[in-house]
DNA sequence: ATAATAGCAGAACGAACGTTCGAGTAGGAC
DNA sequence: GTCCTACTCGAACGTTCGTTCTGCTATTAT
């Protein structure tokens, strides 16, 4: 039930920002009254978008990046599987993805930390995929750097378009690209 | 004078988005009171942000995508004028664009259109740049697109990262790649 | 000197914000 | 039947929002 709920504020967050996000809105998307909302976020907007955040992060963690770890497979499969978790992560946010979206704005200061350390992890071991690959330590930075700025980019670029196709032909591009 | 005031506004919409910037903090930001913005901006914060982000596209036209259509110069050395002109104005805005800010939130609604016609119309200057080096149509615009995902990846990235410095190897990166 | 204008801000405006309160309903436990 | 807990909501709270009103101070033109 809590997750339904969950699911329900997500667009309103996702396409207003926390900042522009209101509790008229939020309650809106859920059907309940906006004190109904306080029984199941007593800290408010801020617990909202907190437990959202996590949420995001944990979601990210498993639709996408975990897809690398799995040794079983090859490296290459790996990554594959990591773009394709990627690219239907934010497909259900119609291409957005929650976390970027708190990491502008106030709620920067607030979540900031949180993200970064969790970003550095995924480049790491992003980078290590690469290292499997073959390639040298500076190379599968920059391998990794350009995977993750092409999809993040991609993801807002369609935006800066207006073209959602836009995302998917980044996808297909980056794919093509690592063979 | 009128300039002066507009650059100071710039960092709070920048920082906090449009939803999240009040008209405490952009007057603040400008040393006069609330009361006296609205003798400069009649219409409110909603002028001030109008404004703004035609000044930006602007500044991103003449800074940037206009050295991609100074012919007298080699294709590839237009393209690197490109990046250098986008490198520059981003980081005067501390690594991040106004106009993808305003692309965001509940500003988009109001200006997503002149946004996204803008960017078309500069991914077409991109690709055209891209078939001058002989790569044919299908080829170009692959090739624009990675550009714009790169450069607008590494802006967000490097916001995801908490490393502004990520930027700066985006950059690189690109420019190596383009050879 | 006087009139006119541009710029500025203190104080107040109604509206909307996030939040809290108190009452009310439903359903299961005993 | 009586508790208790879970849940919902209308109404109101104080605050802050964007905005406007009013009058003051410079500066400039006449």
């Amino acid at each position: 039930m809590r997750d339904t709920l969950l699911e329900q504020l997500v667009p309103v967050f996702r396409e207003q920002g926390y900042a522009g996000a209101t509790l008229v809105q939020l309650a809106a998307a859920t059907g309940l009254g906006k004190a109904s909302l306080y029984h199941h976020f007593p800290g408010g907007k801020a617990e909202m978008a907190a437990v959202l955040l996590r949420k995001s992060v944990a979601d990210l963690q498993k639709r996408a990046f975990a897809h690398l770890t799995r040794t079983k497979r090859a490296p290459n499969e790996r990554l594959q599987a990591f773009i394709d978790g990627f690219s239907d992560y934010v497909a259900e946010g119609a291409g957005h993805c929650l976390v970027a979206v708190f990491a502008q704005g106030p709620a920067a200061g607030v979540h900031g930390d949180l993200i970064n350390n969790q970003f550095v992890d995924w480049r790491n071991t992003l980078i290590a995929v690469f290292e499997e690959l073959g390639e040298k330590r500076k190379r599968a930075r920059r391998s990794a750097d350009q995977l993750i700025d092409e999809l993040y980019g991609g993801l807002l670029t369609a935006k800066l378009l207006g073209d959602p196709d836009h995302f998917t032909r980044c996808v297909k591009r980056i794919k093509k690209a690592l063979g």
